[in-house]
DNA sequence: GCCAACGTTGGC
DNA sequence: GCCAACGTTGGC
């Protein structure tokens, strides 16, 4: 089982949006990052564990926990012209962008903030911390995630 | 294959 | 809203 973090606009989709859907589940689409694409494509497994991170918002940071129930498949946003997605280079014979599916496991007592994470040495490994860092699946070690999770009733 | 131009991400 | 950092595109 690995770990995760997963970064999502709150504007767009929340992890209050994740826990108000349907079975608290949904796809995770839109990625068009490689490096993103090759982690949800190769790496995710069916129950590893993902920190939500809220981006682009007053306070960014990581807002709650959520659990892979579908390993990686074409994203089919990309194959829809309405989509704001649409990505014309990938078709259904040769997806160029693939998904997962998460179900929402709990929000976290509090926001655990990116500049609090930014304070930690034990941090400073993480992408996320990393100036100019745009990936927005990444992975998180076992020593980061309890680490992260310490913080939670500080 | 280089690299300038451009578009996007995302913190502040 | 600004802008730094980065990825992608396309001309050569």
């Amino acid at each position: 089982m690995q770990y995760w973090l997963m970064k999502s606009e709150p504007d767009t989709f929340s992890i209050d949006d994740l826990a108000s859907a349907p079975n608290q589940t949904d796809h995770w689409d839109g990625v068009r990052n490689y490096q993103a694409r090759n982690i949800m494509r190769d790496d995710m497994q069916v129950g590893d564990q993902v920190f939500f991170y809220h981006s682009s918002t007053k306070v960014p940071g990581i807002v709650g926990i959520a659990e892979v129930v579908r390993r990686g498949y074409p994203d089919h946003t990309a194959f829809d012209t309405k989509d704001p997605h649409y990505d014309p280079k990938s078709d259904p014979d040769n997806p160029r962008w693939y998904m997962v599916d998460i179900r929402f496991v709990r929000k976290l007592a509090r926001t655990i903030s990116l500049a609090e994470l930014k304070e930690c040495p034990d941090l400073s490994d993480m992408p996320l911390v990393r100036k100019g860092n745009r990936l927005s699946v990444m992975p998180v070690t076992p020593e980061q995630w309890q680490f992260i999770l310490s913080l939670e009733s500080t």
